[in-house]
DNA sequence: AAGTGGTCTAGACCACTGA
DNA sequence: CAGTGGTCTAGACCACTTG
């Protein structure tokens, strides 16, 4: 009974539905229900089309902006995505991609490869640097980095992607004392990145601390990230320490659909 | 110019708007875009209430169902929440509460608390413990337990709440062969929960490794951890080591609402 | 009772995709 | 071209909150 990904089943998921919908419980709500257990249960797979809005109207015999209701709570669920034009899909589910943060060893760096490459293997891997600039530190940044309010700092904002897919979006924060003049406030800032420049500028990184948060992306976030609806990020604030200071505030935007975080506890 | 959190200011709001739209961008999203600017510049701030959907209509001469769009978005967004008879509000911002998965110390559970109490300091907590099962294992969890699949291990499930509020949901699955008859099977598995129990049977705990992502909520976890749209949910896979073998998996759900994740990681 | 949001209808026109 | 989803209207009735 095997059926490859993609297939569209709007005919045979039709037939045997049943048509009548309760009262008391809203019909936009009753019809994303039938379809979210098709879904979950595994009768519509990865890739599937949904039946279209009209099959559903004349499935369950109610307007069209009920059934439009019906797939806007699915696509806000992240189970479904709309492409217009064709009709609404089954979200193809979850991280092609992996990253383990536990990989910020020296080893990673040291050997000239980006932390963000360790999972990556023999894959093509971008780095798209929007620009460097100099700033004046916000108050969240100048707090972490132990600065006055207001100093300067260098600013590396880039966009990562992978064979054209955009994962996230970083913007690393580093004291102008310390990185002004050096290859870090350069686009290109050498092989093992800011780290490894750091390290020979004499500030040996000693820990990092990492926050973790999510939420809903602003609308320029998923135009960068082509986040569709129903997708979250997930928003790190790394902070790398020397024995003395904080010497980088990274601000990181991921795409969750694409990211495990992995972390290693000890106690 | 200071004005308490949540004082209307719908009709300041409604003078200082133009009332012409631009064709080309769809109408509802430039309502939304122009109340996400008002609340990005603070000129509505936490929990002021947003003009109202009669006034919206009446100020941008659209019809409701426009107006209704333009509001839903910011909903999905997160950054509003509608009330029923109510009113539009914006939505109160981010974590009252912060974890320190750090606390995964032996200090911690040694002395009797549960690691999410750590910062809990004298507030009321409360650990609505849903059950205690023993159920055959998934996949998932058998391959994380290294167990054969549909091996048996007791599940224990639990609404984790604070003042409350719901804010986690939690299944940790242990191999029966340790955990069954012990404490670690009853409800209230005894001072330092879980991990204190283990260590006491001879299971010395060396690591902890954690899988951290994000998603929108089941419509289940939308209604037990009482979330609005645009929250999505963070999830944790913590599997707890000793040095001969995995002991224990569990499958948190957390309100990223309420939530920062916080690591340290020592290269 | 007045004002708010929640659901729903029966249309319309448009933009995009694919055969 | 037919079929799909995207936007929009002008109504309707309902449910909830507040004075």
């Amino acid at each position: 009974m095997y059926r490859p990904a993609g297939t569209s089943i709007d005919r045979e998921w039709l037939v045997a539905r049943p048509r009548t919908l309760k009262p008391g419980r809203p019909a936009y709500q009753q019809i994303a229900d039938e379809l979210r257990a098709s879904i979950r249960s595994g009768e519509l797979g990865d890739g599937d089309q949904l039946p279209s809005e009209t099959q559903l109207i004349e499935t369950f015999g109610v307007a069209r902006m009920t059934v439009r209701a019906a797939l806007q709570v699915l696509q806000h669920e992240g189970l479904a995505v709309a492409e217009h034009g064709r009709g609404v899909f089954v979200r193809q589910r979850r991280p092609f991609r992996r990253r383990s943060v536990q990989r910020l060893s020296r080893s990673q760096w040291g050997s000239g490869r980006a932390m963000w490459e360790a999972d990556t293997a023999d894959d093509r891997t971008f780095a798209a640097t929007i620009d460097v600039t100099r700033e004046r530190a916000t108050d969240d940044v100048a707090e972490r980095l132990r600065i006055p309010s207001g100093t300067d700092v260098v600013v590396r904002r880039r966009l990562h992607s992978v064979d054209g897919q955009p994962l996230q979006l970083s913007a690393a924060h580093l004291p102008a004392d310390i990185a002004a003049g050096t290859a870090i406030a350069e686009p290109d800032a050498g092989p093992g990145g800011t780290y490894a420049r750091l390290e020979e500028l004499g500030h040996p990184l000693e820990r990092f601390v990492e926050e973790v948060q999510a939420r809903m992306p602003s609308p320029d976030e998923a135009r960068l990230l082509v986040l569709p609806a129903g997708v979250p990020v997930i928003t790190v604030v790394r902070v790398a320490h020397t024995s003395e200071r904080p010497v980088e505030v990274n601000e990181i935007v991921v795409n969750s659909d694409l990211y495990v975080l992995e972390y290693e506890i000890r106690p």
